[in-house]
DNA sequence: AAATCTAGTTCTATTTTAGAACCAGATTCG
DNA sequence: CGAATCTGGTTCTAAAATAGAACTAGATTT
Protein backbone atom coordinates (compact mmCIF):
# COMPACT_ATOMS: atom_id res chain seq x y z
CA UNK A 1 0.00 0.00 0.00
CA UNK A 2 1.14 3.30 -0.70
CA UNK A 3 0.11 5.11 2.10
CA UNK A 4 -2.70 7.39 3.10
CA UNK A 5 -3.48 9.89 -0.77
CA UNK A 6 -1.89 13.47 -0.07
CA UNK A 7 -3.71 16.37 -1.65
CA UNK A 8 -0.74 18.57 -1.03
CA UNK A 9 -0.07 19.05 -4.55
CA UNK A 10 -3.43 19.59 -6.26
CA UNK A 11 -4.26 22.60 -7.87
CA UNK A 12 -7.81 22.90 -6.42
CA UNK A 13 -7.40 24.83 -3.00
CA UNK A 14 -10.19 22.61 -1.59
CA UNK A 15 -8.04 19.34 -1.64
CA UNK A 16 -5.01 21.38 -0.57
CA UNK A 17 -7.11 22.96 2.20
CA UNK A 18 -8.55 19.11 3.31
CA UNK A 19 -4.64 17.85 3.11
CA UNK A 20 -4.11 19.90 5.87
CA UNK A 21 -7.12 19.74 8.28
CA UNK A 22 -9.24 17.00 6.44
CA UNK A 23 -8.90 14.63 8.96
CA UNK A 24 -11.41 13.60 11.98
CA UNK A 25 -9.57 15.75 14.63
CA UNK A 26 -7.86 18.73 13.63
CA UNK A 27 -11.08 21.20 12.74
CA UNK A 28 -12.56 20.65 16.29
CA UNK A 29 -8.32 21.44 17.78
CA UNK A 30 -9.01 24.60 15.84
CA UNK A 31 -12.66 25.39 16.63
CA UNK A 32 -11.83 25.14 20.51
CA UNK A 33 -8.42 27.04 19.84
CA UNK A 34 -10.55 29.71 18.56
CA UNK A 35 -12.64 29.88 21.73
CA UNK A 36 -9.86 30.18 23.70
CA UNK A 37 -8.35 26.90 24.50
CA UNK A 38 -4.33 26.49 24.80
CA UNK A 39 -3.25 23.90 26.55
CA UNK A 40 -2.73 20.48 26.14
CA UNK A 41 -4.68 19.23 28.69
CA UNK A 42 -7.50 21.33 28.46
CA UNK A 43 -7.93 20.67 24.40
CA UNK A 44 -7.39 16.86 26.04
CA UNK A 45 -10.17 17.21 28.42
CA UNK A 46 -12.04 19.20 26.60
CA UNK A 47 -11.79 16.58 23.44
CA UNK A 48 -12.19 13.69 24.59
CA UNK A 49 -9.24 12.83 22.28
CA UNK A 50 -6.27 9.92 23.13
CA UNK A 51 -3.65 12.40 24.35
CA UNK A 52 -1.62 10.25 21.74
CA UNK A 53 -3.64 11.52 18.59
CA UNK A 54 -3.52 15.09 20.39
CA UNK A 55 0.23 15.21 20.29
CA UNK A 56 0.63 14.53 17.08
CA UNK A 57 -2.44 16.30 15.42
CA UNK A 58 -0.88 19.59 17.74
CA UNK A 59 2.46 18.60 15.98
CA UNK A 60 0.90 18.27 12.62
CA UNK A 61 -0.86 21.56 12.75
CA UNK A 62 2.07 23.25 14.05
CA UNK A 63 4.63 22.31 11.15
CA UNK A 64 2.25 23.29 8.81
CA UNK A 65 1.94 26.61 9.95
CA UNK A 66 -1.99 26.59 11.67
CA UNK A 67 -0.88 26.96 15.32
CA UNK A 68 2.45 27.75 16.73
CA UNK A 69 3.86 26.95 20.31
CA UNK A 70 4.40 30.15 22.83
CA UNK A 71 5.29 30.04 26.74
CA UNK A 72 2.67 29.81 28.62
CA UNK A 73 0.83 32.94 29.89
CA UNK A 74 0.24 32.31 33.34
CA UNK A 75 4.04 32.20 33.57
CA UNK A 76 4.63 28.71 34.39
CA UNK A 77 7.17 26.38 32.29
CA UNK A 78 4.78 24.93 29.48
CA UNK A 79 3.76 26.20 26.71
CA UNK A 80 0.52 27.05 24.86
CA UNK A 81 -0.93 26.35 21.46
CA UNK A 82 -2.02 29.04 19.77
CA UNK A 83 -3.56 29.90 16.49
CA UNK A 84 -1.40 31.75 13.98
CA UNK A 85 -2.46 33.92 11.35
CA UNK A 86 -2.89 31.29 8.38
CA UNK A 87 -4.99 29.57 11.41
CA UNK A 88 -6.73 32.11 12.39
CA UNK A 89 -8.12 32.48 8.27
CA UNK A 90 -9.92 29.27 9.44
CA UNK A 91 -12.72 31.12 11.29
CA UNK A 92 -15.56 31.64 8.19
CA UNK A 93 -15.07 27.65 7.46
CA UNK A 94 -15.78 26.76 10.83
CA UNK A 95 -18.40 29.13 10.75
CA UNK A 96 -20.09 27.34 7.59
CA UNK A 97 -19.95 24.18 8.99
CA UNK A 98 -21.69 25.47 12.06
CA UNK A 99 -24.74 26.98 10.00
CA UNK A 100 -25.20 23.98 7.94
CA UNK A 101 -24.82 22.04 11.13
CA UNK A 102 -27.44 24.14 13.15
CA UNK A 103 -29.69 23.92 9.73
CA UNK A 104 -29.43 20.16 9.26
CA UNK A 105 -28.60 18.35 11.96
CA UNK A 106 -30.79 19.07 14.51
CA UNK A 107 -34.79 17.85 15.53
CA UNK A 108 -36.76 20.46 16.37
CA UNK A 109 -36.58 21.25 20.00
CA UNK A 110 -33.05 19.94 20.18
CA UNK A 111 -30.60 22.91 21.78
CA UNK A 112 -27.29 24.25 20.44
CA UNK A 113 -24.55 26.44 21.17
CA UNK A 114 -25.00 29.58 19.32
CA UNK A 115 -22.29 32.29 18.03
CA UNK A 116 -22.72 35.80 19.09
CA UNK A 117 -21.70 39.36 18.70
CA UNK A 118 -19.37 39.83 21.54
CA UNK A 119 -20.92 43.36 21.78
CA UNK A 120 -24.66 42.82 22.38
CA UNK A 121 -25.05 39.19 22.31
CA UNK A 122 -26.98 39.16 19.40
CA UNK A 123 -27.01 36.17 16.96
CA UNK A 124 -24.57 36.41 14.04
CA UNK A 125 -25.92 37.13 10.57
CA UNK A 126 -26.15 33.69 8.10
CA UNK A 127 -23.02 34.04 5.36
CA UNK A 128 -23.58 34.60 2.03
CA UNK A 129 -21.30 34.21 -1.16
CA UNK A 130 -21.47 37.80 -3.13
CA UNK A 131 -20.54 38.17 -6.48
CA UNK A 132 -17.97 41.51 -7.11
CA UNK A 133 -20.67 44.00 -7.60
CA UNK A 134 -22.42 42.70 -4.40
CA UNK A 135 -25.35 40.50 -5.78
CA UNK A 136 -25.53 37.64 -3.99
CA UNK A 137 -24.71 34.30 -5.46
CA UNK A 138 -26.39 31.09 -5.38
CA UNK A 139 -23.96 27.93 -5.81
CA UNK A 140 -25.70 27.09 -9.24
CA UNK A 141 -24.71 30.57 -10.45
CA UNK A 142 -21.13 30.09 -9.66
CA UNK A 143 -18.78 27.50 -11.71
CA UNK A 144 -14.96 26.76 -11.08
CA UNK A 145 -12.54 27.78 -13.63
CA UNK A 146 -9.81 25.65 -14.17
CA UNK A 147 -6.00 27.01 -13.53
CA UNK A 148 -4.50 28.51 -16.34
CA UNK A 149 -8.01 29.18 -18.55
CA UNK A 150 -8.88 32.65 -18.99
CA UNK A 151 -7.75 35.59 -17.11
CA UNK A 152 -5.50 34.37 -13.98
CA UNK B 1 -11.33 -0.24 21.36
CA UNK B 2 -14.53 1.35 21.29
CA UNK B 3 -14.79 2.57 17.68
CA UNK B 4 -13.83 5.76 16.32
CA UNK B 5 -15.61 8.24 18.28
CA UNK B 6 -19.11 9.54 17.11
CA UNK B 7 -19.81 13.09 17.71
CA UNK B 8 -23.34 12.55 16.29
CA UNK B 9 -25.22 14.01 19.52
CA UNK B 10 -22.69 16.59 20.39
CA UNK B 11 -24.39 20.46 20.86
CA UNK B 12 -21.69 21.71 19.18
CA UNK B 13 -23.02 21.90 15.61
CA UNK B 14 -19.79 22.04 14.35
CA UNK B 15 -19.10 18.61 15.89
CA UNK B 16 -21.97 17.14 14.37
CA UNK B 17 -21.24 18.24 11.28
CA UNK B 18 -17.81 17.14 11.25
CA UNK B 19 -19.46 13.84 12.31
CA UNK B 20 -21.23 14.04 8.67
CA UNK B 21 -18.55 15.17 6.45
CA UNK B 22 -15.57 15.17 8.66
CA UNK B 23 -13.85 12.52 7.15
CA UNK B 24 -10.92 12.58 4.19
CA UNK B 25 -13.29 12.13 1.26
CA UNK B 26 -16.82 13.35 1.91
CA UNK B 27 -16.06 16.89 0.97
CA UNK B 28 -14.27 15.97 -2.20
CA UNK B 29 -16.95 13.76 -3.35
CA UNK B 30 -19.69 16.65 -2.50
CA UNK B 31 -17.00 19.56 -4.09
CA UNK B 32 -17.13 17.25 -7.27
CA UNK B 33 -20.92 16.57 -7.08
CA UNK B 34 -21.35 20.53 -7.03
CA UNK B 35 -19.58 20.34 -10.07
CA UNK B 36 -21.61 18.64 -11.74
CA UNK B 37 -20.51 15.17 -11.34
CA UNK B 38 -23.06 12.54 -10.81
CA UNK B 39 -21.75 9.08 -12.07
CA UNK B 40 -19.84 6.19 -9.86
CA UNK B 41 -17.47 5.92 -12.36
CA UNK B 42 -17.40 9.88 -12.62
CA UNK B 43 -16.04 10.58 -9.21
CA UNK B 44 -13.59 7.15 -9.19
CA UNK B 45 -11.79 8.31 -12.07
CA UNK B 46 -12.18 11.98 -11.07
CA UNK B 47 -10.83 11.54 -7.31
CA UNK B 48 -8.24 8.58 -7.51
CA UNK B 49 -10.54 6.81 -5.15
CA UNK B 50 -10.44 3.00 -4.26
CA UNK B 51 -13.74 1.71 -5.58
CA UNK B 52 -14.70 0.06 -2.15
CA UNK B 53 -13.89 3.44 -0.18
CA UNK B 54 -16.26 5.30 -2.66
CA UNK B 55 -19.25 2.95 -2.22
CA UNK B 56 -19.48 2.93 1.27
CA UNK B 57 -18.62 7.02 1.33
CA UNK B 58 -21.49 7.34 -1.64
CA UNK B 59 -23.84 4.69 0.72
CA UNK B 60 -22.99 6.74 3.94
CA UNK B 61 -23.32 10.18 2.60
CA UNK B 62 -26.73 8.97 0.72
CA UNK B 63 -28.07 7.52 4.26
CA UNK B 64 -27.31 10.90 6.08
CA UNK B 65 -29.50 12.61 3.35
CA UNK B 66 -26.43 14.71 2.25
CA UNK B 67 -27.00 12.74 -1.56
CA UNK B 68 -29.34 11.12 -3.01
CA UNK B 69 -29.75 8.50 -6.40
CA UNK B 70 -32.02 8.84 -8.82
CA UNK B 71 -32.37 7.49 -12.49
CA UNK B 72 -29.62 8.39 -14.76
CA UNK B 73 -30.24 11.34 -16.48
CA UNK B 74 -29.12 9.72 -20.10
CA UNK B 75 -32.01 6.97 -20.11
CA UNK B 76 -29.38 4.12 -19.45
CA UNK B 77 -30.37 1.71 -16.42
CA UNK B 78 -27.81 3.41 -13.93
CA UNK B 79 -28.27 5.68 -11.48
CA UNK B 80 -26.60 9.06 -10.28
CA UNK B 81 -25.83 10.54 -7.60
CA UNK B 82 -27.06 14.13 -6.93
CA UNK B 83 -27.12 16.96 -3.80
CA UNK B 84 -30.06 16.76 -2.09
CA UNK B 85 -31.20 20.16 -0.41
CA UNK B 86 -29.28 19.98 2.44
CA UNK B 87 -26.15 18.92 0.47
CA UNK B 88 -26.49 21.94 -1.60
CA UNK B 89 -26.07 24.05 1.94
CA UNK B 90 -22.54 22.78 2.25
CA UNK B 91 -21.95 25.34 -0.65
CA UNK B 92 -20.39 27.91 1.45
CA UNK B 93 -18.27 25.72 3.70
CA UNK B 94 -16.48 24.25 0.46
CA UNK B 95 -16.13 28.08 -0.58
CA UNK B 96 -14.69 29.26 2.68
CA UNK B 97 -11.68 26.03 2.55
CA UNK B 98 -10.91 27.07 -1.40
CA UNK B 99 -10.59 30.83 0.00
CA UNK B 100 -8.47 29.71 2.71
CA UNK B 101 -6.80 27.32 0.53
CA UNK B 102 -6.07 29.56 -1.68
CA UNK B 103 -4.67 32.45 0.82
CA UNK B 104 -2.37 30.00 2.44
CA UNK B 105 -1.56 27.54 0.96
CA UNK B 106 0.03 28.20 -2.61
CA UNK B 107 3.34 30.14 -3.09
CA UNK B 108 3.15 33.10 -5.18
CA UNK B 109 3.75 31.93 -9.19
CA UNK B 110 1.57 28.51 -8.41
CA UNK B 111 -2.24 28.30 -9.90
CA UNK B 112 -5.50 27.13 -8.87
CA UNK B 113 -8.52 27.18 -10.00
CA UNK B 114 -11.01 30.08 -9.42
CA UNK B 115 -14.62 30.01 -8.73
CA UNK B 116 -16.44 32.43 -10.76
CA UNK B 117 -19.33 34.19 -11.69
CA UNK B 118 -21.16 32.49 -13.88
CA UNK B 119 -22.54 35.38 -15.88
CA UNK B 120 -19.56 37.67 -16.48
CA UNK B 121 -16.70 35.07 -15.38
CA UNK B 122 -15.71 37.23 -13.09
CA UNK B 123 -13.94 35.99 -9.34
CA UNK B 124 -16.63 35.79 -6.73
CA UNK B 125 -15.71 38.14 -3.57
CA UNK B 126 -14.80 37.22 -0.47
CA UNK B 127 -16.83 35.62 1.77
CA UNK B 128 -17.48 37.90 5.57
CA UNK B 129 -19.17 37.43 8.42
CA UNK B 130 -21.47 40.44 9.94
CA UNK B 131 -23.40 40.95 12.44
CA UNK B 132 -27.33 41.28 12.54
CA UNK B 133 -26.95 44.82 11.65
CA UNK B 134 -24.26 44.25 8.74
CA UNK B 135 -21.20 44.89 10.78
CA UNK B 136 -18.58 43.25 9.34
CA UNK B 137 -17.46 40.96 12.31
CA UNK B 138 -13.91 39.15 13.00
CA UNK B 139 -13.53 35.69 15.15
CA UNK B 140 -12.49 37.73 18.14
CA UNK B 141 -15.47 39.84 18.28
CA UNK B 142 -17.67 36.64 18.53
CA UNK B 143 -18.40 34.31 21.11
CA UNK B 144 -19.69 30.72 21.59
CA UNK B 145 -23.01 31.19 23.62
CA UNK B 146 -23.26 27.38 25.01
CA UNK B 147 -26.74 25.81 24.53
CA UNK B 148 -29.43 26.49 26.72
CA UNK B 149 -27.82 29.91 28.09
CA UNK B 150 -29.30 33.36 27.67
CA UNK B 151 -32.12 33.79 24.87
CA UNK B 152 -32.43 30.49 22.75
C1' DA C 1 11.59 16.20 50.04
C1' DA C 2 7.52 13.86 48.78
C1' DA C 3 3.44 14.00 46.29
C1' DT C 4 1.14 15.48 42.41
C1' DC C 5 0.46 17.56 37.93
C1' DT C 6 1.64 18.44 32.97
C1' DA C 7 2.79 17.07 28.77
C1' DG C 8 3.98 14.01 26.58
C1' DT C 9 5.89 8.86 24.58
C1' DT C 10 5.29 4.02 23.91
C1' DC C 11 2.72 -0.08 23.48
C1' DT C 12 -1.04 -3.17 21.87
C1' DA C 13 -5.52 -4.35 19.93
C1' DT C 14 -8.85 -2.90 16.70
C1' DT C 15 -10.50 -0.37 12.84
C1' DT C 16 -9.92 1.98 8.60
C1' DT C 17 -7.83 2.50 4.28
C1' DA C 18 -5.68 1.48 -0.38
C1' DG C 19 -5.49 -1.30 -3.89
C1' DA C 20 -6.05 -5.46 -6.50
C1' DA C 21 -8.99 -9.13 -7.93
C1' DC C 22 -13.38 -10.64 -8.86
C1' DC C 23 -18.31 -10.49 -10.43
C1' DA C 24 -23.21 -9.66 -12.25
C1' DG C 25 -26.00 -7.04 -15.00
C1' DA C 26 -26.27 -3.45 -18.79
C1' DT C 27 -24.62 -1.89 -23.07
C1' DT C 28 -22.17 -1.93 -27.38
C1' DC C 29 -20.01 -4.30 -31.24
C1' DG C 30 -19.66 -7.63 -35.06
C1' DC D 1 -28.25 -12.75 -31.99
C1' DG D 2 -23.87 -13.74 -29.29
C1' DA D 3 -19.41 -11.98 -27.76
C1' DA D 4 -16.86 -8.39 -25.92
C1' DT D 5 -16.81 -4.60 -23.02
C1' DC D 6 -18.37 -1.25 -19.64
C1' DT D 7 -20.54 0.08 -15.15
C1' DG D 8 -21.04 -0.30 -10.60
C1' DG D 9 -20.18 -2.48 -7.38
C1' DT D 10 -18.30 -6.56 -3.52
C1' DT D 11 -14.58 -9.11 -1.46
C1' DC D 12 -9.97 -9.88 -0.11
C1' DT D 13 -5.38 -8.66 1.85
C1' DA D 14 -1.64 -5.81 3.69
C1' DA D 15 -0.48 -1.54 5.57
C1' DA D 16 -1.61 2.46 8.21
C1' DA D 17 -4.31 5.13 11.56
C1' DT D 18 -6.85 5.20 15.88
C1' DA D 19 -8.27 4.47 20.81
C1' DG D 20 -6.92 3.65 25.05
C1' DA D 21 -3.96 2.14 28.70
C1' DA D 22 0.50 2.23 30.81
C1' DC D 23 4.60 4.56 31.56
C1' DT D 24 7.85 8.68 32.20
C1' DA D 25 10.54 13.05 32.84
C1' DG D 26 10.40 17.46 34.31
C1' DA D 27 7.65 21.25 36.70
C1' DT D 28 4.88 22.57 40.46
C1' DT D 29 2.63 22.23 44.86
C1' DT D 30 2.45 20.74 49.59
Amino acid sequence: MVKRVSLSGAECPVARALDVIGDWWSLLIIRDAFEGVRRFSEFQTGLGIAKGMLATRLRDLTERGVLETAPASDGSAYKEYVLTESGRGLFLAIVALRQWGEDHLYRAGERHSVLVDRTNGDPVARLELQASDGRVLAWNETQVRKAGEGAD
